[in-house]
RNA sequence: GGCCCCGUAACUCAGCGGUAGAGUGACACCUUUACACGGUGUAGGUCGUCGGUUCGAAUCCGGCCGGGGCCA
């Protein structure tokens, strides 16, 4: 046999027909994989959008970095999306979910670098820009294909065809062309600001990109002295700049002059403090207020004391330092008191030539430094304890740094409003619903955004100096603030070009700046090298990231792929990148493309470990999902562990965690099985803590599929199966049952997908699939499955369910339907079943008649088998049941499925009779649900003591059940006020239990 | 400090105004001709806690305790 492609079928066997007894994940996978993407199952028609034939269905996949590899969280969205898309494709529409890679900036140039360190012990600057990023590039086309092959290991129907990297050309000329717009609309500037300055990577970042850590640290407490507020004296301490002990001396006021003290966390910023400020209705200070004071190391500078409202009065000793070059808060009280700015520290936080004798020193050396000198000058005042939030690099973890750095700004006003406008209209919805809060909140209080980099790996910013017009700058410039500028100087010293452009941009205003700032897509530096020199810093990733759900389509070319797939359908991603990444799409795809770039917006919760902890491999708690593919041994488990970057004094405990959590290893799910077992877990609200047993449980599910499909394969036969409206009239009971819960089923899956509440599209099609089809339906056609109708039934519920359950598990579905009986006949016109039309219910198959005549069947059975198993009698023993009735209908339906009752529960002869006259035999056990009574014949089989036990637990049982219905009928209110129906099913089932214990009661009494 | 989510059976989770559900695990019986990754039956929960609203609360409201997250 040979498939689709002509390929060898690797999963079939000899004998036609028939299937292993086990089915095997691996083999399968790869196989349909191919088959799909080469017949461009994936690859919607353009066409046939644009002509109006399809509907456009689309997704943009979230791009993964290049530098990754896949894990939980990816496999969560991998599943979510291909769900979403499957089912769409299947309902025949255009399915569009465009896939590719991110360059993920600060990532990948921080792991190249970190190469090029450790292979050939160099620095990205030993290689120079160019040839730096040669080295990029090369990493990237060696490593950036693992993760898309780990994708399609996933399952993910993505369209290869449409792939993109986000630096690739196309990405490229978008943001140029993004970036020049803004830039010409007034939305982008370049301006000095206070920036998150990360020391370890040597860069700025937006506030996005700083986490807040709580740490235990000190609030130290020093004095300022006031100036001539007594005669100076001369003090000394240990100079960082004298390794022998030679002391350096300063004069200060004398030690019991008039002094102001200040509380600080950050000791060393005091070196670039200019002022103290203290809250104007402060009593403590107000005296003060005004007044000068001398700073120790540095006594020519200007140190005032302000009174400013916002300083808050409760913290520390009420008198705050203020250093506007380094906080953020500082820097603004400093812009409104017109303070001047002291900038103390290098791009890599060691103090620079403002520090004087503290210059050179990292700044937490220098705070060791500055607080040994002023406990020697005798200004230290006391420390306390605190617990403070330290801003940390998201990137590398170091700790953030504000510094003062001319960046490139996107205002974000604007686009903040506007974004808030897309989703209190309803445009884009958003998912779980309360998000909607969290964006409300972040929209009001965004700040702009800081979108450049210092990084080589990114998209250049496509701003140009014009060299022409620097003379005349730097003469404005010069006219301002003097003739001695670093730049008028260096033009004085014959520099000319772009070394006077490099010196100038660090002195310029901005509003200069932005004078020799030329914004083009053009290469004008290639082109005029003379004349133009490019801004060296890069553009955040988010900012590509951002024209994504366009910039894939061809933006700004109007192509044919935009106009049919913009905007898309539904974005879905982790809620921790809704502001990095969502956000942004909205913003610019509103302002370039005029309407939100997506209807809906899903957010997933978080893949957490058994523990309920965060996946990290810092951690040692990373669950590879290709393990819970392919399955690992606790030993290969424990060696893999051992090659992640977990800290030496954790790795023992860790490695201990593991064993007790995976006693086995990782028994082998299939991409099915994990798929399943994501889908299932992924509630609303809540974080996916992957289990492992659950797991093992949906295995289960996915095998029991493929046995009721053996066994469909091996009963049915080789014998035409008529279509089903050909049989209607012969249906049985137990056809008209199930094919009445496949309608059911079908709506409940489809709603369940629609509304992106996969957890119950799962456990739906679990509970319809187990305990329906299997083990009632199948157990019905055992009779009967010689029957047409039945056969025909039995097909066509088993075609529908796969059908049903591609999207959740698209490989074994595939392998299994295209063995199905008749299929080709069904669907001539399908290869696939990822093409095959996805199930609508049919109203007309829903019988409530038949749904409830089999629901006495059922309830017969069921109790039946409970006395035969309660009252230890073997599986295989002959027993009569007598089933006893007043319900007319009831009657009447046991009459005509006898056969059946008898058959699913074992029993020897079954007689009916109505309660009237009817004597139950005195050695029997019975069950009731009040309406119907069984009575198992017991003569000579029966352990009497036994049965009466389980009769007194049945009395029992119900009598609890009575008193809770006794206790709301008991009050009034209840009758007068609850909803009619309510009080109706109350009677019945009160009516109903009564009869239970009456009935059960009597048959105790025969015993006796 | 502000906002959000979650505390339900031993474990992992549904349910979110009308007598508590699933999977895994536990116990008992069963090699019944698709499946022991199986079948049949059973046990197991004062739904974190204290109040309030209601005829009626796991479900709505408020306080508290515990876990997690986002933003300052």
């Amino acid at each position: 046999m040979t498939d689709a492609a002509g390929t060898p079928d690797p999963t079939t066997d000899a004998d036609e027909g028939t299937l292993p007894k086990a089915y095997d994940a691996r083999a399968v996978e790869g196989h349909w994989y191919r088959v799909w993407q080469d017949a461009g199952v994936f690859t919607p028609d353009v066409a046939a959008v644009r002509a109006g034939r399809q509907k456009p269905y689309v997704i943009m996949m979230p791009p993964p970095n290049v530098t990754g590899s896949l894990h939980m969280g990816h496999a969560l969205f991998v599943t979510l999306q291909d769900i979403l898309i499957r089912t769409h494709r299947m309902r025949g529409e255009a399915a569009l979910w465009l896939p590719g890679v991110d360059h993920a900036g600060i990532a990948t140039q921080t792991v190249v670098e970190r190469e090029l360190k450790r292979h050939e012990n160099k620095s990205r600057h030993d290689l120079g820009r160019a040839r730096f990023l040669e080295r990029v590039w090369q990493w990237k086309e060696k490593n950036g294909d693992r993760i898309v092959e780990q994708l399609k290991a996933m399952g993910a129907s993505a369209d290869w065809t449409r792939e993109r990297f986000t630096m690739d050309e196309q990405c490229n000329r978008a943001v140029k062309e993004a970036f020049v717009r803004l830039w010409h609309d007034g939305l982008i500037y370049r301006g000095e600001r206070l920036v998150n300055w990360d020391p370890a990577t040597g860069t700025g970042l937006s506030d996005e990109e700083v986490e807040h850590e709580e740490k235990d640290g000190e609030l130290w407490r020093f004095a300022y002295k006031v100036k001539d507020a007594g005669p100076l004296q001369a003090k000394s301490f240990a100079s960082p700049q004298h390794d022998d002990g030679r002391p350096a001396t300063v004069m200060l006021p004398a030690d019991d002059a008039l002094e102001i003290v200040v509380a600080t966390t950050r000791p060393e910023t005091m070196l670039g403090d200019v002022a103290v400020a203290v809250h104007p209705d402060d009593e403590r200070h107000s005296a003060l207020i005004g007044r000068e004071l001398v700073h120790p190391f540095f006594p020519e500078r200007r140190v005032v004391v302000v009174a400013d409202a916002a300083v808050d009065r409760e913290f520390g000793t009420g008198a705050v330092k203020i250093t506007p070059a380094h906080d953020p808060n500082d820097f603004e009280l400093g812009q409104r008191h017109a303070l001047p700015m002291v900038n103390i520290f290098t791009l890599h936080a060691a103090t620079n030539e403002n520090a004087g004798v503290f210059e050179g020193l990292d700044r937490f050396v220098a705070r060791k430094k500055v607080k040994a000198a002023l406990e020697q000058l005798g200004l230290f005042r006391g420390t306390t304890p605190i617990k403070h939030n330290v801003s940390v690099s998201q990137r590398s973890g170091a700790v953030i740094e504000p510094l003062l750095s001319r960046q490139f700004f996107v205002k974000t006003k604007p686009f903040a409003e506007k974004a808030l406008a897309v989703v209190a209209s309803g445009e884009t919805r958003i998912i779980p619903e309360w998000w909607k809060k969290t964006w409300d909140h972040f929209m009001h209080n965004i700040r702009d955004w800081n979108v450049s980099r210092q990084l080589w790996w990114g998209h250049r910013v496509p701003v140009f100096y014009d060299l022409t017009k620097l003379d005349e700058v730097i003469e404005t410039d010069a006219n301002r603030k003097g003739k001695d500028t670093a730049a008028v100087k260096a033009q004085a010293d014959g520099v000319r070009g772009r070394e006077l452009l490099r010196i100038a941009l660090g002195t310029l205003d901005d509003e200069l700046v932005m004078k020799l700032a030329v914004a083009s897509t053009e290469e004008l530096e290639a082109k005029q090298p003379e004349r133009f020199v490019q801004e060296d810093d890069v553009l955040d990733t988010w900012f590509s990231s951002g024209l994504w759900p366009f910039s894939t389509l061809g933006w700004p070319n109007k192509t044919d792929e935009l106009a049919a797939f913009y905007p898309g359908a539904v974005l879905e991603t982790g809620s921790d990148i809704l502001f990095f990444w969502v956000a942004r799409m909205v913003w610019l795809g509103a302002y370039f493309m005029g309407s939100s770039p997506f209807a809906d917006v899903f957010l997933h919760a978080m893949v957490r470990d058994g523990a309920g902890k965060k996946m990290s491999k810092s951690e040692g708690n990373a669950v590879d999902p290709l393990d819970v593919i392919a399955g690992i041994s606790l030993q290969d488990l424990l060696a893999k562990t051992k090659t992640y970057p977990v800290p030496e004094k954790k790795l023992t405990a860790v490695l201990k965690s593991i064993e007790k959590e995976f006693p086995e290893g990782i028994p082998a799910a299939g991409a099915d099985g994990l798929r399943f077992t994501l889908a299932a877990l992924s509630a609303h609200g809540r974080d996916v803590k992957l289990s492992i047993p659950r797991a093992a449980g949906y295995r289960a599910f996915l095998n029991k599929i493929w046995n009721a499909t053996r066994f469909v394969l091996m009963r049915v036969g080789d014998a035409p199966i008529p279509a089903l409206a050909e049989v209607k009239g012969e249906l049985s009971l137990g056809d008209r049952w199930i094919l009445s819960r496949l309608q059911r089923a079908v709506q409940a899956v489809s709603d369940a997908i629609d509304a992106y509440r996969f957890d119950e599209a799962a456990n739906a099609h679990y509970q319809f699939f187990w305990t329906e089809l299997c083990d009632v339906y199948v157990e019905v056609t055992k009779g009967a499955i010689d029957k047409a109708a039945t056969r025909a039934t039995l097909v066509h519920v088993l075609d529908t369910s796969l059908r049903l359950l591609h999207p959740l598990c698209p490989f074994q579905t595939e392998e299994i339907w295209q063995k199905l009986p008749g299929r080709d006949a069904r669907w001539p016109s399908t290869r696939f079943c990822a093409l095959a039309p996805w199930p609508t219910p049919d109203l007309a198959m829903v019988d409530e008649v038949a749904e409830r005549e089999m629901q006495t069947v059922l309830d017969a059975v069921t109790m039946a088998r409970n006395v035969r198993q309660e009252s230890g009698l073997g599986p295989r023993a002959p027993v009569a049941v007598d089933l006893v009735t007043q319900d007319k209908a009831v009657f009447e339906v046991l009459g005509r499925q006898a056969e059946l009752i008898a058959r699913l529960a074992v029993l020897s002869s079954v007689s009916r009779a109505t309660g009237a006259g009817y004597a139950a035999p005195r050695l029997s056990g019975t069950q009731s649900n009040g309406v119907l009574d069984v009575v198992v014949h017991l003569e000579g089989l029966i352990d009497v003591d036994k049965e009466k036990a389980r009769l007194q637990r049945e009395i029992d049982k119900a009598n609890k059940d009575k008193a809770g219905l006794e206790k709301r009928f008991a009050n009034a209110e209840f009758v007068a006020k609850a909803p009619p129906e309510v009080v109706h099913e109350g009677r019945a089932n009160l009516r109903a239990l009564d009869e239970k214990v009456a009935r059960l009661t009597a048959a105790l009494g025969r015993l006796s």
